[in-house]
DNA sequence: CGATGCCTTGAGTGAATTCAACGCTTGTGG
DNA sequence: CCACAAGCGTTGAATTCACTCAAGGCATCG
């Protein structure tokens, strides 16, 4: 019973704010018992902690409650690459648990709270959870379809519609799981994030966004970027933009 | 039974060369049964060909039984991204059967034979085969692990390191997959192919591939690509290698 | 009030691109 | 059999893009 332990997690299942939100499937009594038993715990991080480390084996996978974080990887000589966001409903750690080694870190860029399940029973779920099993295995199509667009990114698009791309990314994936609150919102990142996200350096990256902010699409504030002209910057990106309809998440 | 469709098919799943590699994991007789009945056909296509065109929507998934092809992304001026090359035991279209469209295309590198899957047996597959659903997890979050040190390379590494990464990379997948024979490997695809994976100029490319080649690295020969010294590539690369045990393919 | 972190800017350098051309091979049609 | 075109690799020169270096401004925080 969900009840029994509510005294330890803030969030049961049953309640998940995110069901709530048009952007996610519904899910089947059925599917929902199966993963209020799966969730073990909660964690929540602050701004800057780390969840995750390369090369670590970790028990747990993650889904994000709420939150927004990253996942990178470093080059000896300290270079980073960062490869996605974490948004709400997103699962992280898939891939170490699957294939043993993570070969990622994740970060918290605010603060974060996490679902925690257990690697052990992953088994039981691609065993009796059909329906779930396909999910893990759309989410993870997603993944490489989100990097695709990055690659082709980072790879054949110049600096200016790169940040563009990168931008609209973001406002786009956040919104979609924004409550439909009408405050602006900023993206919380530094420069230096951008820059590691986009293969550039980050002074060109400072003033490729200042270009864009003299185009009156962006304006940089209170330590996080505002999209003002959304449109415009996906014209801008060339990008078509994603086209989700309700997707799972576990 | 396999033998009422032998004349139709080249390979039947029981006799499969691939399966012979130790690079593959073995089968159980239950789950060879299945693919059998799953594997609608053959497909052989000669080089140069297109095999699944972006923002169609394909019924079949396949898997590489021989040759080898690319998978790439086009932006609306022709700019081309190449995200990776498929080898054999390697499914393609998975992406798009999961979600719908394809968000990329392929091609053929040089003449391919691909096994053919409809997609309207995958259901089945999840409901009853918990053991090949959980392959194909673990083939999409392969397919996103490689991606994210490719990414990782045009993002971050030196243009002399990522083509170093590169070539030990399709050096490193094509050894996997060879048969003992110890005949010299040259890859089959032109400076095009690499300068559109890496993100680099075609003129640029050839210029550091030219540095490779004047350290005897490598040679480029008969239309395609030798690796002279595999060690040495892959220390100017700064990439740890793959590290793959007996991997699953459908 | 001196750190520290982050954004900003200019100057100089280096890397990668575009442009242009040439050589070699292969294939094709007269 | 030759002429010609097409594809691919190679090279040099000029240009543009992006990087490094260096410094300064402006907050926030102990």
């Amino acid at each position: 019973m969900p009840d029994a332990v509510a005294g330890k997690w803030h969030t049961p299942c049953a309640k998940c704010p995110l069901r709530a939100l048009k952007h996610f499937r519904e899910f089947s009594a059925d599917e929902l018992d199966f993963v209020s038993r799966f969730k073990a715990g909660e964690l929540s991080v602050e701004r800057g902690a780390t969840i995750l480390v390369e090369g670590t084996h970790s028990p747990h996978i993650y889904t994000v409650l709420s939150g927004l974080g990253f996942r990178y990887k470093l080059l000896e000589d300290g270079r980073r690459q960062i490869m996605n966001y974490a948004f709400p409903g997103d699962l992280l750690g898939l891939q170490g648990v699957l294939m043993g080694e993570l070969d990622h870190s994740v970060e918290a860029l605010t603060p974060i709270t996490l679902c925690v399940f257990e690697r052990s029973k992953l088994e039981s779920l691609f065993e009796r959870h059909a329906s779930l099993a396909y999910d893990l295995t759309w989410i993870a199509a997603r993944e490489e379809r989100i990097l695709d667009e990055h690659l082709l990114s980072i790879g054949r698009r110049s600096a200016l519609e790169r940040t563009a791309y990168l931008l609209s990314y973001i406002h786009q994936r956040g919104n979609a799981v924004a409550g439909s609150g009408g405050a602006k919102k900023i993206i919380p990142l530094t420069q230096q994030h951008l820059a590691d996200t986009l293969g550039l350096s980050l002074v060109h990256t400072n003033k490729t966004l200042r270009r864009l902010a003299e185009r009156r699409l962006i304006r940089w504030q209170d330590g996080g970027c505002e999209v003002l002209e959304a449109d415009e910057l996906l014209r801008v990106s060339g990008w078509e933009g994603l086209k989700e309809t309700a997707r799972p998440f576990i």
